[in-house]
DNA sequence: CTGAAAGCGCTTACAG
DNA sequence: CTGAAAGCGCTTACAG
């Protein structure tokens, strides 16, 4: 099958491909009447322009990459990814930009991965995504001059701009939720401590627990996981002085500290309250129902793509919070018996 | 930052840019001490080829796409896809071939994407996924000659290569598990009936009871969701000649049944057996455990990326199933009570 | 308003 | 073994 070129085009309208290019493009420099004719003839041959060589003279990719630094096999689990890829995809498409996806395991080998992408010309940006504490990926972006985008931040040592949760308002939310039942031992379950939002969160926590005059709080720092979140809840109910409600940083853990629970004859909500830090299908369909922290992740990959194009622009946009977090209150939670 | 070019190698290596080219890419026509040479300029400069210059020249995009056409909410749900695609691109990553990723909502968007796509010249080729009964998207791309490989399959009316997984196997081990263990009442609730896989799985299904002597078995079919497993199951419960064992077409729907059977007062697994068509963390998370089908579906992605592949290097594959699915037993089947 | 031409960064026959 | 040149399919100043 001959996918047919501009030349093609050109022939057939009698004009230059000069012509076709500028009427193609909406610019000035062809008559009302030869644009029309070019435009017809491009749609009935069903052509469009080579990305290549539109890159090759353009200097623009018109691609955009994600690099998702995560083990396979966790990805799985995390509904996350794959809204966050349906609401930045959907976007980007519509500017006619490619999302181009890589997988990789770690730090490194994205660092790796970016470095290629960039000078190989595939993107004319970068999204990242799960940023650390202590991000080794922001400087090689930073040094190596790629238009990039930072989910979550934004942060002290970086001028890239970035698209953010407000988890200190949601945690407080969620603290302010539960004192207001009656709880006054509240725990955290926290997800990996590298990542710079489980140490956001932990800090809202200590904070809105300290707010309300309450004692120390108990934190746990795990990996997300299900045999994680079994084992910090054990840990934490076994204590004398247990908590009566508990937050988890996603919504596996918490569904985890419904059996832990109920291996140890506790009842939830009324012994324990849960709270599960991701809304998901799991929340609501696991028994008790659990109250989780809610976001719309398709709309917040939709920001990060617009964003990413203003970047891609140079139209500098600053960092912006996404739309807020909101508390679904299920039937996890109630006040301490 | 300005990314280096071939033309800067050459100056630095005092040779032309032709000679830069037969030597990075292997050719013969450069001695081995400037081959050398210039290798380790390319590399400390960190040079690497233009994408868009190699596609314009060679006519190879480097790239291949995948269009998964479904409702964006409903992907979230859905672990299969951040799996397969995992292993897709870090297979395909190996061969320094992108991932052009799109997510749509329906066939003729992908259609549209595909269309797109292949005449922007971005893609060498696609891979099709959740093919249907009657697809259209199969015809569109035979017709634009896109190479392709169909994810399921393979279909009579099609040439294109195919990589499946050997459904009607999984199947008929499943019901024969169940049988021995006594069943004689076993049900099925079935996913989409449109997609391919949904009727192979039901022949197979029908084909198994049959070859058992037992009666002809309820099919009920459904749209994955959890609210369809529960209402099909409700239905299921509730005939006087109720089943005693039931395989659904997902874990989502596995899981709702574990709910339904307790709202009903049957006990799981001594009042009716549970299979769940796809293994996942959700089965192991609820309780009773789910016994399930399960497959590797990262090690399918790295599968279909050689089959595409070949198919963009013109090696012309076969058709080719992929591993065969096990049944992993769990506690929610058992003899019937 | 239109055409001819250079150029983007490569690859690849074709001379030397 | 090496160099000069054409060409991939566009965009975009630059003349007319």
């Amino acid at each position: 099958m001959k996918r047919p070129t501009i030349s093609e085009i050109a022939a057939r309208a009698g004009v230059s491909i000069g012509a076709v290019s500028y009427a193609l493009n909406g610019r000035p420099g062809v008559s009302a009447e030869t644009r029309r004719r070019i435009l017809r003839i491009a749609d009935e041959i069903g052509w469009r322009p080579s990305v290549a060589a539109r890159s090759l003279s353009g200097s623009r990719a018109h691609s955009v990459g994600l690099v998702i630094a995560r083990p396979a096999d966790t990805l799985g689990a995390e509904p996350f990814f794959m809204r966050f890829i349906a609401g930045l995809e959907g976007q980007l498409s519509r500017q006619h930009i490619g999302l181009l996806l890589q997988v990789v395991d770690d730090h490194p080998a994205a660092i790796e991965a970016m470095r290629r992408c960039w000078a190989e010309r595939r993107v004319d940006g970068m999204i990242l995504t799960d940023l650390w504490t202590e991000d080794t990926r922001i400087p090689v972006v930073e040094q190596l001059g790629i238009p990039a985008v930072l989910v979550g931040g934004p942060r002290a040592e970086s001028r890239l701009p970035s698209v953010w949760t407000d988890d200190t308002e949601a945690v407080t939310a969620a603290v302010d939720y539960l004192v207001a039942l009656g709880h006054r031992r509240i725990a955290r379950v926290a997800g990996l401590p590298a990542l710079e939002h489980t140490q956001v969160r932990i800090s809202a926590f200590r904070a809105a627990v300290h707010a309300h005059d309450l004692p120390e709080p108990q934190v746990v720092e795990t990996d997300y996981t299900w045999e994680a979140g079994v084992r910090a809840t054990r840990t934490l109910l076994s204590r004398r002085d247990r908590p009566t409600a508990v937050m988890y940083d996603n919504d596996v853990m918490a569904a985890a500290a419904l059996n832990v629970a109920q291996e140890m004859s506790l009842a939830v909500p009324d012994d324990l309250s849960v709270v599960a830090g991701d809304d998901s299908q799991l929340c609501v369909l696991v028994r008790p129902a659990l109250t989780a922290l809610a976001r719309d992740i398709q709309a917040y990959g939709v920001h990060t793509a617009q964003v990413m194009m203003d970047v891609v622009d140079g139209r500098s946009p600053s960092s912006q919070p996404d739309q807020p977090t909101s508390l679904v209150v299920r039937a996890s939670t109630a006040g301490p018996g």
